[in-house]
DNA sequence: TAAAATATTGAAAATGATAAACATTCTAAA
DNA sequence: TTTAGAATGTTTATCATTTTCAATATTTTA
């Protein structure tokens, strides 16, 4: 699965398997949704670890390089992260307001995208689209 | 004009017109793309302004607020503004092999966007939307 | 138009996110 | 099991941004 995939990567790389490089691969598995480094840290250290800051700071860049996490919008004034899953693409509209991140597909958008970049040559691979404004609750 | 506008949105708030808003909104009236707050206070500098990087944090919000400047990508590890300008709005195709940036403008893709949002009850004011892969030339 | 009320300013200190240094501990592979 | 190199936690640094505070400036009021 995705774990191996990771561990995968560090072997690759020259990286070693460790029992803290797991406890935070374990964590963000269990995490729906997006989440930031001081979640993460509180989470794991509320299930008893003695985990520091600094290596999950460390190890973010890993699990991004190796496809397992991506950064999404910067929401706040620090990096959001979220699982790259099966779970099919989606885009986000972000709350101005309340800083809510409400996920979204369309099928017509991604197929309409297809066809402009048909339309420059240009070969889409993966797209980002977030969309600023107000959600239901905080629009006037 | 704009610069109107801003003062307008600052009686609205109960806000003042002062020198320094002045010396700032007219410095981002010349430049042409984007800037970040130091170029920004390096060229009142250079003018001769006794202006400080603080008045500047302080009045960037209040620029956007109103609807001159907006905040664009973070490029570095600091944010970036450009003025809400006449120019047509945009999104881009960004090349993974030569970094080529292509403009598109489609207006379709805008106001499928509107009905996604709409569905959501989510009022949309900006969007953001990047797509990455291959220009004509470097597609294989 | 002077005085009162309130907002703005610069300088410096504070904060928050992230990174680096360094000594210690752990992992992998021979 | 040894050993080289990597990972870790703690502490300290860095950089962008925010806040505090006393001094000024602007606007309002009488």
């Amino acid at each position: 699965m995705r774990i191996k995939k990771f561990k995968d990567y560090l072997s690759e790389k020259g990286l070693k398997t460790t029992k803290k490089r797991d406890e935070i691969l374990n964590e963000i598995s269990s995490i729906e949704g997006h989440f930031d480094l001081d979640e993460l840290f509180v989470r794991l250290k509320q299930k008893g670890s003695k985990i520091s800051r600094a290596s999950i700071y460390r190890t973010i860049p890993l699990l991004i390089e190796s496809g397992f996490i991506t950064e999404v919008e910067r929401v706040d004034r620090h990096a959001h992260y979220e699982k790259v899953s099966q779970k099919k693409h989606h885009d986000h509209m972000i709350c101005l307001k309340c800083s809510a991140v409400i996920e979204f597909y369309s099928p017509e958008l991604e197929s309409l995208q297809d066809d402009v970049c048909k339309k420059k040559g240009f070969k889409g691979v993966r797209h980002n689209l977030e969309i600023y404004g107000y959600c239901k609750k905080c629009r006037t």
